[in-house]
DNA sequence: TTTCACAGGCGTCAGCGGTA
DNA sequence: TACCGCTGACGCCTGTGAAA
């Protein structure tokens, strides 16, 4: 059977694929799923020369991925009589027309239109399972953005609001879709939009803090004092409030990763299962 | 009941990056 | 350049469950 012959296999990604880091873990899984996901488009166009083709080049970047992180995982040697260049006959897809790849080896694809589509290191091309899709247009708060977010597997398509001064630069964008994309996998999971609020920066003293006199007003050595315990007082306060919020985003986002992580996992079996059947359907009797 | 290990939350400090 | 917010790191405190 080809399969065999080509030294492949199928197995869902095991625990010992990951280190243990949560990011990783979802990044993994998506990569597997992607993957799955352009075998089975391939499996079901009925085009063997294509599958062969599209299945070596995912699993050998999959393994040759997990290779270089986890010992005890082999590298496939590269064809280069197969793989060089683009393979006449191997899929076409709509080319977007800016690409970024993120410092943590992300790619982002905006296309016309301004559909983004995330896709992760190992993934093939821009095929991503993800699209963003952001305008300025319509009746949102003034300076917000709207995104909308649609997935494969999702049953529509949701929309909700991003404040525009939350919209930075680089690497921070992914940091914030990404978390938006996950946040909406547990919605379109669990079929309902929880509440969720990005706060705007607040500007208003906390009750209770009194506003210092400004240092051109001050004299004495001990209103400078005072001056600065206040000050150092204020600032506590301020970060105090400040590692409050940060550990609770970070619990939020923590929770989202793992409840994306368990979304994925059902995903993966899924397909794996469809795989799985496929292969059975197009093996050839007599293997 | 007491002791101990562990997890989780909190306050603080330090460093980094953005901004005026 | 000063200021500010965010976040990792550290130490402390408290609650909880298991073992003696």
């Amino acid at each position: 059977m080809w399969w065999h012959q080509h030294n492949l296999c199928f197995r869902h990604p095991i625990e010992e694929d990951y280190s243990g880091d949560l990011e990783e873990k979802v990044n993994i899984i998506i990569m597997y799923q992607t993957d799955l996901s352009i075998i089975l488009s391939c499996f079901k166009s009925h085009s063997n020369i294509l599958i062969i083709s599209v299945v070596k080049l995912c699993f050998r970047k999959i393994l040759n991925e997990l290779s270089s992180d986890v010992p005890g995982v082999p590298k496939i040697e590269e064809e280069k009589s197969e793989e060089e260049g683009t393979p006449p006959n191997i899929a076409t897809m709509a080319v977007p027309t800016s690409i970024y790849q993120t410092s943590t080896g992300q790619y982002i694809a905006i296309a016309q239109g301004g559909t983004i589509q995330i896709s992760n290191p190992g993934s093939d091309g821009v095929q991503g399972l993800q699209a963003l899709t952001m305008t300025n247009s319509g009746a949102p708060p003034p300076g917000a953005t709207i995104v909308q977010y649609a997935a494969q597997s999702a049953d529509g398509t949701q929309q909700f609001f991003v404040p525009g001064s939350q919209v930075v630069v680089q690497d921070q964008v992914v940091n914030c879709l990404y978390k938006l994309v996950a946040f909406c996998f547990i919605a379109a999971a669990t079929g309902d939009m929880p509440t969720y609020q990005i706060r705007a920066p607040t500007t208003a003293l906390p009750q209770g803090v009194v506003m210092a006199a400004s240092p051109g007003s001050l004299h004495s050595p001990q209103q400078l004092a005072e001056e600065a315990t206040r000050k150092r007082e204020l600032r506590l306060m301020k970060n105090r409030e400040a590692a409050k919020e940060c550990r609770r985003r970070k619990k939020e986002y923590v929770k989202c990763l793992e409840s994306r992580v368990a979304v994925l996992e059902v995903q993966n079996k899924k397909l794996i299962e469809e795989l799985e059947t496929l292969k059975d359907i197009c093996s050839p009797k007599t293997d």
